[in-house]
RNA sequence: GCCCCCUUAGCUCAGUAGGAUAGAGCACAGGAUUCCUAAUCCUGGUGUCAGAGGUUCGAAUCCUCUAGGGGGCACCA
């Protein structure tokens, strides 16, 4: 927004030095359409009263004619008011430069990539994992609307303990099935879908394996077992909407020699060192609260080691960014993590790592009891087959990523006020129906733009203000990282066009103010659809 | 035991980089449709921002302590 740009400059005309200059919307209407409370800032660094400096900013900032008013009140705040010139302006824009409107550039073609979901292939997704889901490809959406060239990426942690236990499960479930009564790992996943896949174990090899214990053939069942997850895991992401550029095995870190490559130059750094027949990285010289285990005393590999390479490997394929998007249950990594980028020589902000909350299923109210090892939990794909992808990813992106989510499959599947997509979805909706109604009386070259200046009503300007703040709030969703500013926005300028649409006709007698309206009704339309589209929830024409 | 996150209206949650008088939705009550989709709109009222200190011009927001809820501690993954 170029009001950002013209106050840092009107601030460099001062003297001053600002880093970012905030803007707000104010929460009562007496103060204006936006409002700066950015003389109070500079008040400290300056030395002088903030009232005074708000008075120079607003003074610098008057022939600039977009303003109908520049007022300093309070402590300091510099209150503007938009003329309806300016948003009449703004919403012709909108129309004849949609994109470069709605995505402003931010990025600067900078390279993100982001990971996410890299649930274990070891069983289905569950609603969690959605969570994640939901969230990281809006999250990439957004960036890349930004300008950000983004690569999304899932990692498949294939190898190690986990998956062994897959395998082991796989067998046994097998054996049982042909011979019945088979001893079944401790550990093991007791769910029913290991049966499912030992069905088609024999479906597709036969006995083979009856007369070959599992350490013989574990290689052949593990792959077979993490291939079969594996589709299942990305034919569920697809159905709900959400894919990949790229698939990183665990195990091709190892056998393309990235992990030991990413070890030799820890070492000839000097991070790692020996103790007690193990090798250990000095993760506590960068902030952890201990050394951490590379290679244990039996010569085989921590989780932690691949962990390292898999992010020494991410900058070396060059990326500005790094985003992790994780479970809440890995905080505890977060520490170890920044201590291998730091210790490689990387900033801080290089890497990102958002932690998504648990999701508390519900049902009626009642709590879903889940038990991952016994195999009990509600999968993905079992909850947007009852309510459907658009309004599971709409309610996750309800909430900012932090914070816990009360998730209840009885009030998500109802077509109710209760159901905030609707809401959204029914505004683009009503004004398809708007326009599908002009055509039918003939009236296509109504969408041309008409004289704008007709739009005058309260909830005309009302509505134009909200479609020129679209941008700052863009601009404060990717600064953050928080998509779920793009679903506020939405429900509240859904919420002014329902109220529009309720106290005034679009098409009305008079040519003129029908096509003046109308391509308001086009800007909303545009707004809606792109907003709906960084979340990954459709546009209905109808409903 | 140690560490991290959360606690805002009856419920579910926002609160934008410390800013002005704390905001939605739901639920509850009443009303609106001769006309573009009533999955809509309009009118009603709520707060010890968990509690106590502190930082400052100014705190729901930052710091410390306390309470409650969740999560994590490994040569497991």
């Amino acid at each position: 927004m170029d009001i950002r740009q013209q106050l840092h400059a009107a601030i460099k005309r001062l003297g001053a030095d600002v880093p970012f200059v905030e803007l707000e919307v104010p929460r009562v209407k007496e103060h204006g359409d936006l409002s700066t409370p950015v003389a109070m800032t500079l008040a400290r660094t300056l030395k002088r009263p903030p009232r005074s400096i708000a008075e120079e900013i607003a003074r610098e900032l008057e022939q600039w004619q977009i303003f109908s008013s520049i007022e300093v009140k309070g402590p300091g705040f510099i209150n503007f008011r938009f003329k309806r010139e300016y948003l009449v302006e703004q919403l012709k824009e909108i129309l004849t430069n949609t994109e470069r409107y709605l995505r402003p550039h931010m990025g600067d073609g900078k390279r993100v990539q982001i990971e996410f979901v890299s649930a274990n292939p070891t069983g289905p997704l569950h609603l969690g994992h959605g969570r994640g889901a939901a969230f990281g490809a809006a999250l990439c959406n957004l960036l890349q609307r930004a300008g950000f060239d983004v690569e999304k990426e899932y990692y498949i942690n294939d190898a190690g303990r986990q998956v062994q236990l897959l395998g082991e499960s796989i067998y046994a479930r097998y054996r049982e099935l042909l011979e019945s009564e088979y001893r079944f790992p401790e550990d093991g996943y007791q769910g029913q879908y290991i049966y499912d896949i030992a069905e088609e174990l024999i479906k597709d090899r036969g006995r083979t394996y009856l007369d070959r214990e599992f350490e013989e053939v574990k290689e052949e069942i593990i792959n077979y077992g993490v291939h079969r997850m594996l589709r299942e895991i990305e034919q569920d992401l697809k159905a709900f909407g959400v894919t990949f550029d790229r698939w990183q095995s665990e195990r091709s870190l190892y056998s393309e020699g990235i992990v030991h490559s990413c070890l030799d130059e820890l070492k000839e750094r000097d991070l790692l060192y020996e103790k007690d027949g193990a090798l250990w990285f000095r993760a506590s010289e960068f902030g952890d609260e201990k050394d951490r285990v590379v290679i244990k005393q039996d010569g085989t590999y921590t989780y932690f080691a691949s962990d390292i390479g898999y992010h020494w490997f991410k900058l070396r394929r060059g990326f500005d960014e790094l985003i992790n998007i994780w479970g809440a249950d890995h905080h505890g990594y977060i520490p170890r993590i920044r201590a291998v980028l730091k210790a490689l020589g990387q900033p801080d902000e290089k890497l990102n790592i958002i932690l998504v909350q648990m999701v508390n299923l519900l049902r009626g109210g009642r709590p879903v009891q889940m038990s991952k090892r016994k195999g009990e939990f509600v999968t993905l794909r079992e909850v947007i087959e009852e309510v459907g992808p658009d309004i599971t990813k709409f309610i996750f992106l309800t909430r900012k990523a932090d914070s816990h989510l009360d998730f209840d499959i009885e009030v998500a599947r109802k077509e109710s006020s209760e159901n905030p997509v609707f809401y959204v979805q029914y505004a683009y909706a009503r004004i398809s129906s708007i326009f599908r109604k002009a055509k039918e009386r003939g009236a296509e070259d109504l969408v041309i733009p008409g004289n704008l200046n007709r739009l005058s009503e309260d909830e005309e300007v009302e509505l134009m203000k909200k479609l020129s703040l679209y941008p700052l709030m863009f601009e404060g969703a990717v600064r953050a990282r928080e998509p779920h500013r793009v679903t506020f926005y939405l429900q509240e300028l859904a919420s002014l066009f329902h109220s529009y649409y309720n106290r005034h006709r679009v098409l009305t007698d008079d040519p003129q103010d029908a096509r003046a309206r109308l391509s308001l009704c086009s800007a909303i339309k545009r707004v809606l659809d792109e907003g709906l589209s960084i979340l990954g929830v459709t546009a209905p024409e109808k409903m």
